[in-house]
DNA sequence: TGTTATTTGGGTAATTCGGGTG
DNA sequence: CCTGTCCGAATTACCCAAATAA
């Protein structure tokens, strides 16, 4: 393993809107309202977890009706 | 610039509704109906992969008959 | 050390959601 | 069965100037 320790891969506030296809705006908004978690910079600007970010991607669905067999 | 580069394109609906010329609540449907999968942001918004669309956009059919298989 | 691009913050329009109706 | 429109509520997009990141 290298000197960063574990494989955590952070991401900048526009690589995370370009993947979501919204504004970087939105993403804050997002980590203010506590559905991301984010890093801070020792000045301020936020970071986020890749594999976070994959996960909340990967929820792409169907949306179809499966109630009944 | 990263060269992270997305490895998918995603549409807003109001994208989608003007590539088919529908209303976006039309392309809402077929999202629900399991027709078109979708993405959602965090905030309950839908986006679409533009490949999907594409793809969708470019089955142009000849629609003779199709009553029996 | 300086330059360029990005992020932050607040405020205001535009879009989207969901259900119901024609 | 499919689509367009109305409504209220929520989410998202664009405006600015100043600070941070690389």
């Amino acid at each position: 393993m290298s000197v960063h320790g574990d494989s955590e891969v952070l991401l900048t506030p526009a690589e995370v809107a370009s993947m979501f296809r919204v504004d970087p705006k939105t993403v804050t908004r997002w980590a203010k309202a506590g559905k991301l978690s984010s890093i801070r910079t020792l000045g301020g600007h936020r970071r986020y977890k890749e594999s976070e970010v994959q996960a909340l991607l990967g929820a792409a669905s169907d949306d179809a009706d499966h109630a009944d067999s």
